[in-house]
DNA sequence: AGGGTCAAGAGGAACC
DNA sequence: GGTTCCTCTTGACCCT
């Protein structure tokens, strides 16, 4: 964990828990009665200028995650959008408490799917240089291989299950088949029917030489 | 409205 | 003891 990752969120609401938990105890404490991820309590874009937009504020016609996504994959692409706390104290005064989420752009999400291809895991080189290169932390780097592969994990988990599924329906189906088998060659040896002719029994490739047996009793009566 | 998706929080386990 | 990963959970956003 990089604690470096949000040391510019000075509001105190961002503590950069999650994989490091530098000393949890103690940030366990500073967060009682704090929101959760409040890191992304309010959305902004950064402006060509380099100014932090607060586009919630400035396109009151738009649905917010309208707004979120068109502000930032039509008129911004390369960016991602920050806090109020990390561009600045830009109206800390505002500070709500509803936390933002933090949509990639198709471009980001690309490049982080290529690279998870090629190695489900960065080490701390890697992922710097990745969250330099899409302008994202270090963290939520981090945080999205972590997702991805609890994504890919859930999927083969359900691709499993699927399969066990079709298996177990199949050693169903072999066991009452085989049950019903059984059933037919006792009628067979049975003395109380000693010229029954059993329909031929279908035998599984394990015992072919059941069938066999059976014929050579049958010849010795 | 409600269910799905996904970034992120939280806590524990494993590793060094 | 610090770091990384896993797992579960939360909450914002999206879609129908």
């Amino acid at each position: 964990m990089e604690e470096s990752d949000h040391e510019e969120c000075n509001t105190g609401l961002c503590l950069g828990l999650g994989g490091g938990h530098v000393a949890k105890k103690e940030k366990k404490q500073k967060l009682v009665n704090k929101p959760l991820m409040a890191c992304f309590d309010l959305a902004f874009e950064i402006s060509p200028k380099g100014e932090a937009m607060n586009i919630y504020n400035n396109h009151s016609n738009i649905k917010k995650g309208e707004r979120l996504s068109l502000e930032r994959q039509q008129n911004y692409p390369n960016v991602t959008y920050s806090t109020d706390s990390e561009n600045n104290n830009n109206n800390n005064n505002n500070n709500n408490d509803s936390r933002k989420k933090l949509r990639l752009t198709k471009e980001q999400s690309t490049i982080l799917e290529n690279t998870f291809k090629l190695h489900n895991t960065l080490n701390p080189v890697q992922k710097q240089s990745l969250a330099d290169q899409l302008n994202l932390k270090t963290r939520q780097i981090e945080v999205w291989f972590q997702n991805r592969r609890a994504r890919t994990k859930l999927k083969q988990t359900e691709v499993d299950y699927e399969l066990l599924k079709k298996h177990c329906q199949n050693l169903s189906d072999e066991n009452r088949r085989l049950k019903k088998e059984l059933q037919e060659l006792k009628l067979v040896q049975s003395p109380l029917c000693p010229q029954r002719t059993p329909s031929k029994p279908k035998m599984c490739s394990s015992c072919d030489h059941k069938l066999f047996k059976l014929n050579e009793l049958e010849n010795n009566n």
